[in-house]
DNA sequence: GGGGAAGTTTACGTTAACGTAAAGTGGCCT
DNA sequence: AGGCCACTTTACGTTAACGTAAACTTCCCC
């Protein structure tokens, strides 16, 4: 069985834990582009993709505006080389950006290092305390 | 010549490339708790450490609550057993966000990876065209 | 003592990213 | 036919995180 070829806008929603305004909505700032049936709207994989990367970039802090950015990274544009050339740019710029991320990750991750061993320290005087305190 | 021991809010400003209206609000929010000489206030190095976690934690996208949250995880405050339990669940919590993040920040170098070898890719075959071309 | 420069308070304005409510449509079931 | 979903559009509401402007004080400089 292959990877299914469409998806219902309450599918999705399900799926990714959102609600179908919020994926409405990202078709109203162009980072969504479903095809309809009647009225009602069909996503393609791509839309999936696309919104997989939306929650990703959300998740990193990442603005709508530049989560649209990093979709259109994927986009083939049957480019000229001037758009050719932002495109590495902004490719290098996002990757400055991670790179801190993963920097401040790291720092953040020592400081609850060290605030659990604190914590961890405290519980025991707490106990010495209490043995004492028979 | 040991560290400074105050700071003034254009200095922190500065320093940090936010405006003083940011370190007020951030103040108004309780995140820092400058003193006063006067009217002025006047920054201790923990409240400028306190700025900077801020700032990190906005590069990663956190929410000025969540950054109040991760200032406190440094504030010893004397605690029972309950809070200092508390304090450990909140830990984990962190720790496991930070953890998607890394994952996330993966899967997005990867796909700059993928999506820079894309673009140089059609620009080697724009070069191949242009040199038919003559 | 007039004027910057840097600080202050108060208050209204702004943007992003949705939430929420109202009112309608289309399909399917019994 | 009635009812219940799941879907739709339209539109106003909301929250976070500041920006911006106005109207002070304080201090320092010449």
């Amino acid at each position: 069985m292959t990877l299914k070829q469409s998806y219902g806008i309450g599918e999705l929603a399900r799926e990714f834990d959102v609600t179908t305004r919020t994926i409405r909505f990202y078709e109203d700032q162009g980072l969504l582009t479903p095809r309809r049936r009647g009225q009602t709207r069909i996503y393609s994989p791509a839309d999936r993709v696309a919104l997989k990367l939306i929650l990703r970039g959300k998740r990193l802090g990442f603005s709508l505006a530049e989560s649209g950015d990093l979709i259109r990274l994927y986009q083939p544009t049957g480019d000229n080389r001037q758009q050719l050339g932002a495109l590495l740019e902004k490719i290098d710029e996002k990757r400055t950006q991670l790179e801190q991320q993963r920097v401040d990750i790291q720092i953040m991750q020592q400081d609850l290092d060290a605030a659990e061993e604190r914590a961890r320290q405290a519980l025991k005087e707490l106990e010495n305390k209490e043995s004492s305190d028979v």
